[in-house]
DNA sequence: CGGACAAGCTGA
DNA sequence: CAGCTTGTCCGG
């Protein structure tokens, strides 16, 4: 019996994708999915267990040092698998993703799951629902359908501060929930709810009972670096694998999400569950008006004199930088190319775009006016302005605030306002047109998105009069008119009909290439015959399915060195 | 990835 | 031809 035993590993060495077979020292309790030490090529190294039992090819062995805790369990495997192929990413990047930074020697006993209340009844899929709606009752309801399958109900939320919340409010009904971040052991040991963000999508739970995913549209869902894991995306394959249901939730499901689970709507109030949404056309407005037009400043003030405390009023722009778009100072009216539409920069005193199909005198085309001004500029202009027009301290927020004072009442910044502020009298979109003109695909669907979140700030329309104003160039663009009526049919089929024209995801499978080795292998595959396009900063490949889409990137060698490799 | 080892380049 | 650089191979 104490014969010793031959296990398969998988090193920590991302580089090196293979596995290995070693020693199990004798009378070791080394089981599937362990964290261990290996002397590898003279390198003391981590690893998992990845196979027990494995034949004996007659080849010398080196012994495991020791075992360092535990890993993921072994019924996760075929799901880590399948991630590490559709994302083409080594095995060990996903083992990874589902272990723990620290050591695990010993797993907490598991509560049993009681019986909880429900108010109403979700049925597994996609659910459309309005920023203001509280998901719990969908996560009770979730819970409470799944309670007698075996195993973990599985939650994902966008940020770390909502899991937080969410795991306290369940506790608080007395359900036995955990937030993955504070406690692996917990989720490993097979705990009822386990509360996480997007790498909770590989939490280590041994069987899962059901998932629910909140607002699965949230970008914070898909991770940035490679490789770029796509949460909803692993949990529905993880519970079509384990034969359980999942739902998702979105304020507009996108077509990505559509194609993942089947949809269903609520009787809900979803108009008044919106915020109130006050639309600014800055061609009307004075172009001597500074950041905020006199119509915005009457909602600023009015959020001034409720008498609430906190933080009062966020103003917010897209994107950081000093990107500049111009406008005629006459009329209002941007700058754009005559070829192509898209806004022009100016360049020694002459206007072209960024493709450079023309370049001509700095005029505006509706009124004929000279010297546009610039009408977008980073953060810190914009907060120095709103500072003067408000003649009120403010407080620039950016990607690396992380906190902002506790006596700030208006705040500017780039969406990461969205993370450190909750609540707020109103916000104000600067300049949409941001959004409205971006190159993404889903930028639009962005813009809807971002306005979700200011309404989450600024609260349900029905529930009181906090507002979200758009200050906006295109007064008649669809998503703006689909804004002020919450009708979002059209802009969302009219999303699926340009994705299926012009053959992008869902509708086909498409790998993103960037990073500092991806101009070398998009060379290679073009060499190798491969369709490569040119795609913003990178370039992309286009496929009918997964499995062509990894052949074609398998048709040259990948160059070593850093590359982000993005599967959609 | 990072060590080992081989083949190529340089210089006095 | 020693000494160093550059390239290729491979790990249990």
């Amino acid at each position: 019996m104490n014969e010793e035993r031959i296990v398969r590993v998988v090193t920590d060495v991302a580089a090196v994708d293979k596995a290995f077979d070693y020693l199990a020292p004798v009378g070791s309790d080394i089981g599937l999915g362990d964290r261990i030490r290996v002397d590898f090529h003279g390198r003391s190294v981590r690893g998992w267990v990845v196979d027990l039992d494995v034949p004996n090819e007659g080849r010398a062995l080196k012994t495991i040092k020791k075992r360092a805790g535990y890993g993921p369990p072994a019924q996760l495997f075929d799901t880590l698998r399948w991630a590490s192929t559709h994302y083409v990413t080594p095995l060990s990047r996903a083992l990874a993703a589902a272990s723990s930074e620290r050591n695990v020697l010993a797993l907490p006993n598991v509560p049993v799951k009681p019986p909880v209340e429900v108010s109403e009844e979700f049925a597994p899929g996609v659910w459309t629902l309005a920023p203001n709606r509280d998901p719990l009752p969908l996560i009770l309801s979730a819970y409470s359908a799944t309670r007698n399958n075996e195993g973990t109900l599985l939650v994902l939320v966008p940020t770390e501060g909502w899991a937080e919340r969410v795991t306290s409010r369940l506790v608080r009904r007395g359900l036995p929930a955990v937030t993955l971040a504070q406690d692996w052991p917990a989720a490993r040991a097979g705990w009822p709810i386990v509360v996480g963000t997007r790498n909770a999508c590989f939490a280590p739970s041994p069987a899962l009972a059901g998932a629910v995913v909140i607002d699965a549209d949230d970008e914070a869902f898909i991770s940035e670096a490679s490789p770029t894991w796509e949460a909803p995306r692993i949990v529905a394959e993880r519970c079509r694998r384990e034969g359980v249901p999942v739902w998702m939730t979105s304020p507009l499901p996108s077509p990505t999400l559509l194609a993942v689970a089947s949809p269903h709507h609520s009787d809900d109030d979803l108009v008044g569950l919106w915020p109130h949404i006050e639309v600014v056309d800055r061609r009307h407005s004075d172009p001597r008006d500074g950041a905020l037009s006199q119509e915005s400043l009457r909602w600023v003030h009015r959020a001034f004199h409720d008498g609430r405390e906190g933080v009062r009023v966020a103003v917010i722009l897209q994107r950081l930088g000093a990107g500049k778009l111009l406008a005629c100072r006459q009329c209002g009216t941007l700058c754009r190319c005559a070829v192509c539409h898209e806004p022009e920069h100016e360049i020694d005193g002459a206007l072209t775009c960024a493709a450079g199909h023309e370049t001509r005198e700095a005029f505006c085309r509706e009124c004929g006016a000279t010297r546009p001004r610039v009408v977008r500029s980073g953060v810190t202009t914009l907060a120095r302005d709103v500072a003067l027009q408000l003649g009120r301290k403010v407080v620039e927020v950016t990607a690396s605030t992380t906190a902002i004072p506790e006596d700030a009442t208006v705040v500017v910044g780039t969406e990461a306002v969205f993370r450190l502020v909750r609540h707020t009298g109103v916000v104000v979109f600067v300049d949409f047109d941001q959004y409205l003109l971006g190159h993404r695909e889903r930028a639009r669907r962005d813009a809807i998105y971002a306005v979700a979140k200011a309404g989450r700030m600024v609260g349900a329309r029905r529930a009181g009069d906090g507002r979200v104003v758009v200050q906006t160039r295109r007064g008649d663009d669809d998503v703006i008119s689909a804004l002020t009526t919450v009708s979002f049919e059209e802009v969302s089929l009219r999303e699926i009909e340009t994705a299926r024209v012009l053959e992008l995801p869902p509708f086909r499978a498409m790998a993103e290439i960037g990073g500092a080795v991806g101009g070398p292998y998009a060379a290679a595959l073009r060499e190798a015959g491969v369709d490569v396009r040119e795609s913003g900063a990178g370039w992309c490949v286009v496929a009918a399915s997964h499995d062509e889409l990894r052949d074609l990137l398998s048709r040259a060698p990948r160059p070593p060195g850093a590359m982000r490799l993005a599967i959609r």
